[in-house]
RNA sequence: GCCACUGUAGCUCAGGAGGUAGAGCAACUGAUUUGUAAUCAGUAGGUCGGGGGAUCAAAACCCUCCAGUGGCUCCA
């Protein structure tokens, strides 16, 4: 798909088209539109002044893009015609289709044939996709009709401006393209799913119906794309999980509570004890909190407020309780049963820490979203000076794991900011214009007050903020690491770095997470007597290595398609005797392996060695040892690797080779 | 919560212009004693997700609830 394509610069003058300026025929080479002055552009533009520009080719990642933005309009352009009455609101392209937004009644999945064939039929009309420059008042007219159109040009076409819509024979849209030069451009192409998407028009929360779908310039990349879903499903952790019998999910009496059976508490603890050995090297002490707090601790921490929605809350005689969304609070408990000088910091607590969370129904769905997970969850108490250091000790242990369990999988790194624009969404602190009173506050500007004076003029203090952002920025950068900032995505009481891996499928997924907080600690009052004998805000930092041991496990399964590292494994090896003959020889063999330590399995069945392999195969062994006739006389086993590699050797040998495998932790087998 | 699709035996699935359920695998029993992805025969297994409705009659049709899967962030 990124097929790099010869894409010279091309010289042209003011006022030339593009496409003129381009030899004859290069349409046909598959150029859809150029990129000049840093912008994709149609080749029916002029150039606004003299200067260079280089095609952009449909194979192109750009090229790619603007096809399924022109495919979105496609099936506008079908819509229109099927359903005149259907109205159309935006349409863009995404990282792998496109979608469109359209108030309409909901179309089933025959109905949705319908459309693919109709934007096929328009397709082949070869219509030409112009486009035209009209004033606002034009483009008011022409969608009058149309709210969602209307305030778009509301919003984005400044008054007495201009801006462009896109024709198609008879259909028109506003946009700002670029687009493919003809409908029949468009020819690999499908629609994949039906969505429900909510919309604000007119401050007012509409569902409108979303249909995806998606294009590509040739055949095969649409093919090698449903080939990848396929394989991806093929992964899928509630799929491999059932089969290897890791855990259970009983919809009826535990819906999106995942229950561990035996093979799957092995791999929990598995990932547990390594964590546990990580965090301890690294002044890591581990505590245990109850599950249960009264509703005060919520209150006070600030959960209550933001997340009470979310959080299983009940009542018992006069007292309310929660059961723990989060482990902070709990450890804040903890941390203040003493006084602290600044040589007792940074003080550092860890727990796997059970959490629940009351996700809606449409929201949970296998081990990526249950409703309770554990967390490798680790809490700092420090001072300010100590931040950077304690980041940088944090990222080392990040990328130290990762490169355990995975090798040398990508990792990427996201420092998630507050928005400066819209502080409000976050616990900031607020100072009153009229008293002069310092606070943290979070919510609606217009409804903010003074606690003390009741003031309305507030002025906001992002000190903190700030001062909490440049130590995460100068901890990651400190490291080298490749790094990308998000205003806005910060949690509500303080700015975070989000840890990212790209699998084997190349699928990106969320792991670790580091949380500064200056604002739980001042709710708890937490202090420290500073070196000078005065008392300073403790300062808090949140961390999770593997995220959840649920989530990194549905990573750790698809993305070894179940075939987990030997020192993960649940069937470390399977002992199978080529017939009841060698029971005894493969008893022997199966009892000594498993007195050296190994999680070892006998298949004592009386079936054919061709269908006990076939039936064990589902457990996804690290190693299958076959003892017959020849093993027994040899004092040997054939043992098979994940890889279906084979190898006949001597027990003692076997038996320490894996050994070895399992106390480095090795990906790769010794064989 | 909203939209689409789905829910029949432990698993994978068939059935269905309405006449109270089928297959393969797994399980169990017996025979077979096997050399790297299916040996044979037999047995047992289901309130067809729950509830309600129209019908002489529902797994099928209607309503409703529950659950599962994919979406609901990427702005003209």
């Amino acid at each position: 798909m990124t097929t790099r394509m010869d894409s010279k610069p091309l010289k042209i003058k003011k006022g030339q088209k593009f496409v003129d300026a381009l030899a004859p025929g290069y349409l046909k080479d598959g150029i859809i539109a150029v990129k000049y002055q840093n912008k994709t552009v149609d080749l029916q533009m002029e150039a606004k002044e003299n200067g260079e520009f280089t095609p952009v080719y449909l194979k192109s990642e750009d090229g790619t893009r603007i096809l399924r933005h022109s495919s979105a309009h496609l099936l506008a352009h079908a819509i229109t015609e099927l359903y005149p009455s259907a109205l159309l609101n935006a349409g863009p392209a995404t990282d792998d289709g496109f979608f469109y937004d359209i108030e309409m009644p909901p179309v089933s999945t025959e109905q949705l044939a319908e459309i693919e064939k109709k934007m096929r039929e328009i397709s082949s009309r070869k219509l030409p996709i112009t486009r035209k420059v009209l004033s606002k008042e034009q483009l008011y007219r022409m969608f009058e009709g149309n709210p969602y159109k209307i305030q778009k040009i509301r919003d984005y076409v400044p008054d007495g401006t201009s801006s462009t819509v896109y024709e198609q024979g008879n259909f028109t849209d506003f946009c700002t393209g670029p687009h493919v030069p003809s409908t029949d451009i468009i020819k690999h192409f499908r629609l994949t799913s039906i969505a429900s998407a909510l919309y604000k028009v007119n401050g007012e929360q509409k569902h409108l119906l979303r249909i995806y779908g998606t294009a590509f310039p040739d055949e095969s990349s649409l093919k090698q794309y449903f080939v990848l879903k396929e394989e991806a499903q093929k992964r899928d952790h509630r799929k491999i999980g059932s089969e290897m019998d890791l855990y259970v999910f009983d919809s009826e009496n535990a819906p999106g509570f995942p229950l561990y059976t035996p093979n799957g508490t092995i791999i929990r603890d598995k990932l547990i004890e390594y964590m546990r050995g990580l965090n301890s090297s690294n002044g890591w002490t581990e505590v245990a909190t109850p599950h249960v707090f009264r509703d005060t601790m919520w209150k006070r921490s600030g959960h209550y407020s933001k997340y009470r929605e979310d959080m299983y809350l009940f009542n018992l005689d006069e007292d309310g309780y929660a059961i723990k969304p989060m482990n902070c609070p709990g450890h804040i408990l903890i941390f203040r049963r003493n006084m602290y000088s600044y040589r007792d910091l940074p003080v550092k607590l860890s727990e796997f820490g059970t959490v629940y969370r009351y996700e809606k129904s449409g929201e949970v769905g296998g081990l990526t979203r249950p409703r309770s997970f554990t967390i490798d969850d680790g809490h700092a108490f420090l001072a300010l000076s100590q931040v950077e250091n304690e980041i940088v000790s944090i990222l080392k242990m990040i990328a130290e794991t990762f490169k355990t369990l995975f090798g040398g999988l990508e990792i990427s790194y996201e420092l998630s900011l507050i928005d400066e624009e819209h502080p409000e969404n976050f616990l900031v602190g607020y100072e009153c214009a009229d008293c002069g009173e310092k606070f943290d506050l979070r919510g609606a500007v217009d409804q903010l007050k003074c606690p003390k004076c009741g003031s309305t003029k507030l002025r906001v203090n992002l000190d903190k903020w700030n001062e909490a952002s440049e130590a995460l920025r100068s901890a990651i950068s400190s490291l080298n690491l490749p790094y990308k900032e998000t205003p806005g995505d910060a949690a509500f009481y303080g700015p975070k770095i989000s840890v990212y891996l790209k699998d084997a499928l190349g699928r990106k997924w969320q792991l670790s997470t580091i949380q500064l907080d200056f604002f739980m600690p001042s709710n708890f009052g937490l202090t420290y007597v500073d070196s000078s004998g005065g008392k300073s805000p403790v300062i808090m930092l949140h961390r999770a290595v593997f995220g959840s041991i649920e989530r990194i496990m549905a990573i750790l399964i698809e993305n070894y398609s179940g075939k987990l590292p030997t020192w993960l494994s649940p069937y470390q090896v399977i002992v199978v005797p080529v017939s009841e003959h060698y029971a005894d020889y493969a008893q022997g063999v199966a009892s000594a392996l498993k007195k050296s330590g190994l999680r070892v399995y006998l298949d004592s069945t009386s079936e054919t060695l061709n269908k006990k392999l076939r039936l064990i195969r589902r457990f996804r062994a690290a190693y299958i040892c076959v003892v017959g006739e020849k093993e027994q006389e040899n004092n040997t086993v054939t043992v098979r690797s994940r890889s279906d590699t084979m190898k006949e050797m001597r027990q003692s040998e076997f038996s320490e080779a894996i050994a070895a495998e399992i106390e480095k932790r090795n990906i790769e087998q010794f064989m």
